[in-house]
DNA sequence: GAGTCCCTTGTTACGGTATAACGTTTTGGG
DNA sequence: CCCAAAACGTTATACCGTAACAAGGGACTC
């Protein structure tokens, strides 16, 4: 799936058939339960991320679309919509998106990123706790956070 | 400089005169001192940063490059050579380079960004303590950070 | 000085990323 | 049914960044 700059090619585990229906069910119940609506074009594009199960660009995704297709538009919206809900995050170093594995609640989220690989890990951002005290420090409100880590993988190394 | 999302201006304060040529003058001891060269290109480029004084995208300092201007490689060259010696930083999320203000050493940065006026503060990643702990768990070897907090800054909250 | 190497630059052209703008369709509530 | 809000389709365009290749220029050797 992802690149493999240094060789190795980035197995990335992505979800199908079966655990595949559920995650796409839960999320309509889950989508339902803020009063959204989780449309086709929502549904496909989550899919094709939970599918992949790492970053994708999203003109990979257009490509991927399938059944006539899809304009660059239509993708955009439902990864805005994704986001807004907390199904998937922008990579911004990346250029890429990516399906949240805790398809809970919005959140904050932090990734490690390997520039070998291109594998990318959610972790958790504890570390918030030391940015929300130098935005007080500066007065500063805060209200989102992106952290990208760049490095190699265990399987990289 | 920065576009006003809510009404504010964002007057940051860049360097002028005396200041930047004492700033710039600096910035040629050390690219001495660490064997490179400070080329025409990257010196008006980095006196272009340092005069904004905050955020500036790519083709502003295209457009702004002034006599006969510059093509797009010219100023993206010089904006990795900057980033690379330490001098200045990309913002991942807003696709534009920041000045550093610590222009010592090549180090991890942290930025405050303020979603009204645009305004950047840069922190010191104290959090990257946390993040290394992260890494460490998950067999990752941590080469690089990126840390962008988003929010309101005191001015505009 | 001529040759050579390596870094830096100039230039053209292109590919990848994302959004504006506008009209149409769907949806859900009164 | 009728309306307003939300979502969508479509076209076109703007923005961001890089590939590729030829040419300059300083440093070092012979
Ligand atoms: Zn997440
Ligand atoms: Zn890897
Ligand atoms: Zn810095
Ligand atoms: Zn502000």
């Amino acid at each position: 799936m992802s690149k493999g700059a240094c060789g190795h090619e980035g197995e990335a585990a992505g979800l199908a058939g079966r655990a595949l229906d559920a995650a796409l069910s839960e999320a309509g119940v889950r989508v339902a339960a803020a009063d959204e609506r989780l449309t086709d074009s929502r549904r496909r594009v989550l899919e094709l991320l939970l599918e992949a199960g790492g970053p994708v660009k999203a003109y990979d995704l257009i490509a991927a679309y399938g059944q006539g297709g899809a304009k660059p538009p239509t993708v955009y919206r439902a990864l805005e919509f994704l986001e807004r809900l907390g199904f998937a995050h922008r990579l911004e170093s990346l250029n890429a998106y990516v399906a949240c594995p805790r398809s809970g609640e919005v959140h904050a989220a932090a990734f490690l990123i390997c520039q070998c690989c291109g594998a990318t890990a959610e972790i958790e951002p504890e570390v918030s706790a030391g940015v929300e005290v130098a935005a007080e420090a500066h007065g500063f409100e805060l209200r989102g956070l992106t952290l990208e880590a760049r490095g190699l993988c265990g399987a990289c190394r």
